[in-house]
RNA sequence: CGGGACGUAGCGCAGCCUGGUAGCGCACUUGCCUUGGGAGCAAGGGGUCGCCGGUUCAAGUCCGGCCGUCCCGACCA
């Protein structure tokens, strides 16, 4: 049992200004979290003991799924990072600095050059997987942008897995465990959530499921089917090549070119044509390390970076500056076309059906139209580079898709030989040939987690914990501190709840009611035990449910298993 | 890194345009009073006005630079 009198829990009436987002501006309230720099947080003791029991949550599923835990450092020698060639591929995000000898560090961001160096050194037969290692740590990640509270720190707190199989098939099913240990884990945090296929991005590895908190502050877009079970990250879903073959351009003349003074954007050029956007050939130049790019995409839709990157095979891509955009196509940007420019060009299939279509004329204040893709430009190649769109229907069935938006709390890839061929992890097969081990990671951010917990558990008066992860389980509040047999009994209460294994803050500051009223709700505290003087006097105290507010009057020698019966009851409905 | 905004007491803000001895609310301390939804009265404590420089008799206020923070875009658990 706590006592809030000697505890800190320092809860404010006022929002810190910088605090816009639900759950950090909740958070910094009910006194949990405390900014130090910027994505960089004190975690006071209630906001302490959310974490704790999420980390708790998915200790319980790693290990029931086989997991084993370790720990690994923080500080990690470049030498790893350069065997798997990620010191130069991962940007800025890695927080390098040397040591007193001059030697190279970085804070891991993550871990999959370290586990792979133990596990090289440590397996050497087949006969010694599958075998899984996570940790619960401490991670950096110099983020370009951290925002939102917990929501995008620079350091938090992450549990991250690493399977090792002997063979595909092996490593298919340790991902498939995971993904359900990922599915009981959040269901016990009474989340509403959705699996997608995601981009593997920087980790890299064949195929990823991102989990994702159903929330409209989420920083990601999804969409999900509402016939089969497709569901996708924006970024990775795909768009199928449109049934229809390549436009004939059979009647189209020559190409013409047209002023169109200061129009630069689709809307503008559209409008002042007179034409539909989707007649547009939108042209948008690309820098990567693989070189420069001209990428065309219907003015209907919007071309999708990822896929552009990942066609390219590069390690990063970006829209060209002014300058540049001015140096390949010799026009300000907002007038680049396909027509006589002599670059590398890719063309989404979106372009291919465009009959007579208008485009930048790579010349200011000018464009074209009635250019025909094939007869005035040759793409080097047409493939999916748009981003989906409303409208679009799912690649599997061709059901209408739906929209939504998600936080990401969770990442599972299949990594495949990816590191242990870069790092050398290899074992002796059944006939004593030497293979490289098949690998899996699979990521949890703690923190954001327990943020998105928030962002989907919460009403006007504060946080609706769902019990499995609240700080407490029970709060008891005795109203007025003056007056002894309200204390006394209440005391006894938060006892016997204690001793019966509850978590009780026992409110027992010399405040007024209204005060504990409103920080027990800020602070989401799923029951509410209040003993005030009048039920006192008639051998009654309440109880009630935070979320639904529904208040019971209950005979105080009751209280205890009435209690007990209603968290009991709570957590049924965190059962995975 | 590009675009926008902000920085004055622990928190939320006013004062700046039009330069002249720093204010309000909450919180905090003490006393009285009060005790079922952030009470009331009284008396207090607390600020290098983000930092550096410039203009001026005089700068929180005007000018320049820097730093920090937040929001929108490109990264990710």
């Amino acid at each position: 049992m706590i006592r809030y009198s000697s505890y800190l829990m320092p809860t404010t009436k006022e929002t810190p200004s910088d605090a816009e987002v639900t759950s950090h501006r909740l958070m910094l309230r009910a006194g949990m979290i405390r900014k130090v720099a910027s994505g960089i947080y004190n975690y006071l003791p209630a906001g302490l003991r959310v974490l704790r029991k999420v980390e708790r949550i998915l200790r319980e599923e790693m290990d029931r799924a086989g997991a084993l835990e370790v720990l690994f450092p923080c500080v990690i020698p470049s030498e790893l990072w350069r065997e798997s060639g990620r010191w130069d591929a991962y940007g800025k995000e890695l927080l390098r600095f040397k040591d007193r000898a001059d030697r190279e560090f970085c804070l891991g961001p993550t871990h999959e050059e370290v586990v792979t160096d133990l596990v090289r050194r440590e397996i050497r037969s087949y006969r010694q997987m599958p075998v899984n290692l996570y940790q619960i740590q401490d991670k950096f990640r110099d983020e370009i942008r951290p925002r939102f509270g917990l929501m995008r720190g620079r350091e938090f707190f992450m549990k991250d897995a690493y399977s090792f199989d002997a063979d595909e098939s092996g490593a298919a099913e340790s991902y498939r465990r995971m993904y359900e240990a990922y599915c009981r884990i959040f269901r016990r945090m009474g989340l509403s959530f959705r699996a997608v296929e995601a981009d593997t991005g920087a980790i890299g590895g064949s195929s990823s499921h991102e989990f994702m908190v159903i929330a409209d502050s989420g920083e990601d877009a999804i969409v999900s089917c509402e016939a089969c079970d497709y569901a996708a990250n924006v970024e990775k879903a795909e768009v199928p090549p449109p049934a229809f073959s390549e436009a004939s351009g059979g009647g189209a003349s020559e190409p013409r070119k047209v002023s169109t003074p200061g129009k630069r954007t689709i809307e503008e050029v559209a409008g002042f044509l007179g034409i539909d956007p989707g007649a547009l050939i939108k042209t948008l130049v690309f820098e990567s390390d693989k070189g420069d790019v001209a990428v065309l995409v219907s003015g209907r839709y919007e071309v999708n970076e990822v896929k552009v990157k990942n066609l390219l095979a590069a390690d990063w891509i970006r829209l060209a500056p002014e300058e540049r955009v001015r140096f390949l196509t010799g026009a300000p940007s907002g007038f680049a076309g396909p027509v006589g420019l002599s670059m590398k060009i890719l063309a989404d299939h979106s372009v291919k059906g465009i009959a007579a279509g208008a485009t930048g004329a790579n010349e200011k204040d000018a464009h074209l139209v009635d250019v025909v893709p094939g007869r005035d430009f040759a793409p080097e190649a047409y493939a999916d580079l748009r981003l989906v769109a409303e409208g679009d229907s799912c690649p599997r069935c061709g059901a209408p898709l739906r929209f939504s938006r998600g936080i990401e709390v969770g990442h599972v890839f299949r990594l495949g030989t990816k590191y242990s061929k870069a790092l050398s992890a290899t074992y002796l097969d059944a006939a004593g040939k030497e293979q490289p081990v098949v690998m899996g990671c699979y990521g949890i951010g703690v923190g954001r987690t327990a943020a998105a917990a928030v962002e989907q558990h919460n009403d006007a008066d504060g946080i609706v914990w769902p019990i499995s992860i609240a700080p407490f389980e029970v709060t008891v509040v005795p109203v007025n501190m003056k007056h002894e047999g309200l204390v006394r009994e209440a005391v006894r209460a938060a006892e016997e709840l204690s001793g019966r294994g509850i978590e009780v803050l026992l409110d027992d500051r010399d405040e007024r009611p209204g005060i504990k009223f409103k920080d027990a709700d800020l602070c989401g505290i799923p029951i509410r035990v209040t003993f005030g003087e009048k039920n006192l006097a008639a051998g009654f105290a309440e109880i009630r449910d935070r979320k639904t507010g529904v208040t019971e009057r209950v005979e105080i020698s009751r209280i205890p298993d009435a209690v007990a019966a209603a968290v009991e009851a709570k957590k049924r409905e965190c059962s995975p």
